[in-house]
DNA sequence: CATGAATGAGTCTTCATTCAT
DNA sequence: AATGAATGAAGACTCATTCAT
């Protein structure tokens, strides 16, 4: 994890922004200077070209990221449906807060232009696979779970309506007439129905009987 | 529904390929015309400009897509559940046959810049909303769905894994090792564990008591 | 003179317009045919080229205005003055009678870019110049103007002040809260200001004593 | 007043030659970036675009001109006649050390595209005549100038003259096969003419009874 | 005779990057 | 270490004209 200076911590924040905003290709280098305040050829200089500044972007977020997860289950006192819970909660926080950072995420995995920032996304999914079938087989030893789980299904449930639920967060506002609710408590009343929402599909599929 | 010729539906199928490849400011209208055989100056020409040519681009796949759906529902045969497994199998085969464009519209929905085009997925999403809250009212009345349904978040669940699937569909052949699949089983394939996957989530949310 | 068909015609007097709002270099050919609901193609078609229907509306114009001048000195019941004064008013009339073919020729005039028109305009020139030094020989034989006459001077004075005033029209009118006056008295006001100016302007060159 | 580099104004005078002699549409940014010997980019780069150089062109060569007529009346030794005489004097020696400049005015006049030159222009014609009006109304206490003269006349008739002289330089050399005599001669003929010619003008309006 | 489709050269501008300092 | 100046390549788009029909 490279120690980054204030300026430079400075352009990586603002091309999150930028990128999350107008696209990567879409962000011009002299926008991120000029927005973050610091001349054009700082870029090229800290960080080399547009697109490792990219990849610096995601490095310094995923880093972030897996610390989180690791420490989440070795937890003992929680049973396998609480621990999935509390896994669900945690991706519905971190997508959430930092919905700049996932935006572009999301799109720079639909394209899949960058091979280096596949590879970020790959292993972070793979990790996480192998953490939840891990969860499950013991639920399932614990027989709290059922037998036939489809964990990359459960995955990409539980990353795609978030991630859905993010980007239809203006059109939700709007149908619910909430433009008047604080961004704050608009956050929490999303992130509470999410995870409400989550949970009870997440029971259905590992606990109930079909 | 404007009627294109060959050349102007080589340029839009063009377009299609490389939008969803390289995102639209990663695509140079160089690249589409060279693409696609024809003088650059021809895409200006039939489409105005490169913004006008993803306009007419959505315009023709989402007319499409807007004239499958309603006459759908309108069937007095099937009961509600069948209805709504109707309308998953509907979008599933949706997506995954017109991936392309779905990936340049799940892109343009996270950045949400062309307006135009937001005002499309809105009107799209209403829609959908509209049809699906009528058809769990009509459940509910026959008191085959239970009462408390969240419409969005029911959608955003079937949209998001569906869209996350997709994009994860090259990580999944390569961690079931199904490189040598035949594309189209492997489509199969994955359209029948979707189809079985949201079914058994809708079937939860909408039947069960929690 | 060639004689033009109503389209051709149409194109002629719409391509003045946009000639004398725009310039040459600033209007296309395509906003011409927009213009005069023709095709695009129609302008290299009857006039061969840009330039060349440039050079058919000045041939059109200018055979017009030179038509008009040739009689005019003609008449023997007028004296030297007179026929001078009758001149300028001919000048004033034509050119605020024309004005947009008038500034098209001040501006080409200017950059003399097209030798062509060039030719036409300095064949104008001359005509006029001979024309005057003529009836200004005869005032002098006749004892009516003083002996010294720069005519070129002179020209250069009648043709400057109507074309410096073409051109501040909309500043005029501005300036003395003329807005609301109707173009036609309008027109008539500014040409009997201009007649009485530079016929004292010729007055004073010609027949007092410095 | 800004202060440009070498390069800077290398490219405003390149700039100024070229839009004289093919107009602004006529010249590409191309035309003037080789001429200049530098590159392309680099007008985009100083001036923003072509048109913001075209607006630097003029706010420098018209803030020389204000600063000039400035200081020129507050002398208190010269009698009104004498001060409108350097006033013509000082006109025609601008607008003859200028042509190319005074080239571009001309043709922006004629066709007041530019709403920001237009405005110029119209200040400077606006200050003139303020100035005059004061001298003309001070000569007139002070009965050396007759009661009713129109101001705005009058100045169309020094500038139009002006103007209409510069621009028929060539014919006028070419009509007097003064070919052959160096330019600094003949520019200092053509002033001297110019400035009699003027003078006489202004006195027969101002002074003569009619 | 008249025209809609088509084109390649050209338009201005912006791009990410490099260079000299 | 840090920066303002500079650049060539590429960006989208418009141009006047031609060609097949």
């Amino acid at each position: 994890m490279i120690n980054y200076t204030d300026k430079q911590f400075q352009i990586l924040k603002t091309a999150e922004e930028l990128f999350a905003l107008k696209g990567f290709d879409g962000t011009s280098v002299r926008d991120i200077a000029d927005e973050a305040g610091v001349n054009v050829s700082m870029i090229s200089y800290y960080f080399r070209s547009k697109e490792k500044l990219m990849e610096a972007l995601f490095e310094y977020r995923m880093g972030h990221i897996i610390m989180r997860v690791e420490t989440l289950l070795k937890d003992n006192l929680m049973g396998p449906l609480q621990k999935v819970n509390v896994l669900i909660d945690d991706h519905i926080e971190r997508v959430m807060d930092r919905q700049k950072f996932y935006r572009i995420l999301f799109c720079e995995q639909i394209l899949n232009k960058n091979p280096m920032i596949i590879e970020i996304v790959n292993n972070y999914k793979k990790r996480n696979i192998a953490i939840i079938t891990e969860l499950i087989k013991d639920g399932q030893k614990k027989e709290v779970f059922k037998k036939k789980v489809d964990v990359v299904m459960m995955l990409n449930t539980m990353i795609g309506t978030v991630a859905q639920t993010m980007v239809s967060l203006d059109y939700y506002k709007d149908a619910h007439n909430l433009q008047d609710m604080p961004d704050a408590e608009f956050a929490t009343l999303v992130k509470r129905k999410l995870s409400i929402h989550i949970k009870t599909l997440f029971k259905a599929i590992l606990t109930y009987e079909a």
